[in-house]
DNA sequence: TTCCAAATAATCGTGCGCGATTTAATGGCG
DNA sequence: CGCCATTAAATCGCGCACGATTATTTGGAA
């Protein structure tokens, strides 16, 4: 009997919603000149860490299966900043490479951390804090899955 | 220049992103046996603690507008959990309203904050601390809009 | 009183996210 | 070799989120 009735301003998923609602709109503004969604943006920037990525590898970075990874690279295909073709050793994955256009686009993404991270109102280690107690979290909560 | 290159494994927005959807499939399978999806769970608990509202309304506690409270408030309403009706008062106004199910629904759902509480894996004190931060966080990003 | 700007919902189109299913390729095992 | 479980991607349907637009009501100002 610790929380007979939980009011919204009580309650973790309320902050938790919102959070993520005002990340979202955050880049929106600052993805819109690169003709970017945020899901792509995410997409890109695991590309341009590491290149010719089957989908699912990027999906294992996402937490996304092919159905949403499919579309959406589709469209990143139709935008000519990757290109998709059948890994010739494995028929079954697909492997998605940048084109020249989709490197280059990095170069036009590099303000867009910095302006985040200015739009937090943190510090670096703030940052950093955050960071851990949100992974940790992500951690406690998949674990549950396994259970 | 301080971050050349930044990698996903280095990047707030990649935690944010994950801890998010882990939060959403957590919910999901607690709110699955009550007919609802996460969003649809959070307006109900708007109005088991306020009844009677109008959509402007739950959309203000939300961040959302009637593009998206629109149709979801009218599956609420198919599945017989609220009633919308236009304010007599204001006509412009579509009042929400709870039904005798839509209250009941409330004890069925009793335990869900428990069970969420419980899957973070983390006591009162570092929930709070961390729903602190995330509003703080939330506060700072939203105040961008303004500027 | 008439007209107009603001407020409130609703509608439409696009893209994301996910469960369920389908299709095709792979690799092992009898 | 042939069979089959596994893997990988694609497809489909539904619901959420949002920008843009539309319809209606309201209230105030000319």
């Amino acid at each position: 009997m610790t929380q007979p009735k939980l009011t919204p301003d009580a309650m973790l998923c309320f902050d938790v919603y919102a959070m993520q609602q005002a990340f979202n709109r955050l880049y929106k503004p600052l993805l819109a000149p690169l003709g970017l969604t945020y899901p792509q943006y995410l997409a890109m920037v695991i590309l341009w860490a590491e290149d010719n990525l089957p989908v699912g590898q990027i999906g294992a970075r996402l937490g996304l299966d092919s159905s949403t990874l499919t579309p959406l690279v589709k469209r990143l295909e139709q935008a000519g900043l990757v290109k998709r073709a059948r890994d010739a050793q494995d028929e079954r994955k697909v492997t998605v490479s940048l084109t020249g256009a989709g490197r280059a686009l990095e170069t036009q993404a590099v303000d867009v951390p910095r302006c985040v991270e200015a739009a937090t109102g943190m510090d670096r280690a703030e940052i950093a804090d955050l960071r851990e107690r949100l992974a940790r979290l992500h951690g406690a909560l998949t674990a549950q899955d396994a259970a």
